[in-house]
DNA sequence: TTATTTAATCAAAAAATATTGATTTAATAA
DNA sequence: TTATTAAATCAATATTTTTTGATTAAATAA
């Protein structure tokens, strides 16, 4: 009997847990959930969200950028403008669907 | 238009950001997935987890403590053993069917 | 050109989490 | 009873994350 037949290799669950504690550290703060959760009623750039929020722009570039790196949002540059949207796929790909439904409000479930 | 056709209520949304945030940060931990792995093989002491992870029993009393506050897993004590049990209910409801299949080695996903 | 606007980045401080080793509590065994 | 074992808790330290306000860079407008 080797190791193997008794569990995963290590190192490939290691990566994986790795992977996505990184996407659940993303999740983990209120405000980034309330953030993810206005992107999807449409592209949205940092300043609106500032005022919004009522939150300076150097915390939402912070924010963002997390979940930016977390890939649960995409980013668009168009000018001095940066629009932010929300990932679907890759939240859906994470979350359960009674979950995801709060990132997609538009939608009914 | 009052702000309730724009969206849902303020405070009962931050009251589900703030349960969802528990969750997360329980889960934004590569020991803690570590930890739910091995827990959905089986319910398990904390003297034995302390043996596989090669982790300091207080050390696991702690992150166990986390998810347990998360109910993420439940804890049955028998004599002086406190046996860890993975909730499957909680974490199916909140990851995505592919993902709680980390968590249920002994299913076919 | 110069001014203005958007948004990223930086460094310092503050706050939250995690780790360590020791102590405590409670159950069991001798 | 005393000794032993399992596991929670504690206080101190270390580490990570978040916040703040200032600066920077890049695009646009005057």
């Amino acid at each position: 009997m080797n190791a193997q037949s008794e569990r995963l290799p290590d190192a490939s669950l290691e990566s994986t847990f790795s992977h996505y504690e990184a996407k659940f550290k993303a999740l983990a703060d209120q405000k980034r959930l309330h953030i993810l959760n206005q992107l999807c009623r449409g592209p949205i750039n940092v300043c609106d969200l500032s005022e919004i929020f009522d939150m300076p722009q150097s915390k939402l570039s912070y924010h963002l950028k997390i979940l930016l790196n977390a890939d649960l949002i995409t980013k668009e540059t168009k000018g001095t403008w940066s629009y932010y949207e929300i990932n679907e796929k890759e939240v859906n790909h994470l979350l359960s669907p009674e979950l995801c439904c709060l990132f997609r409000p538009n939608n009914v479930c």
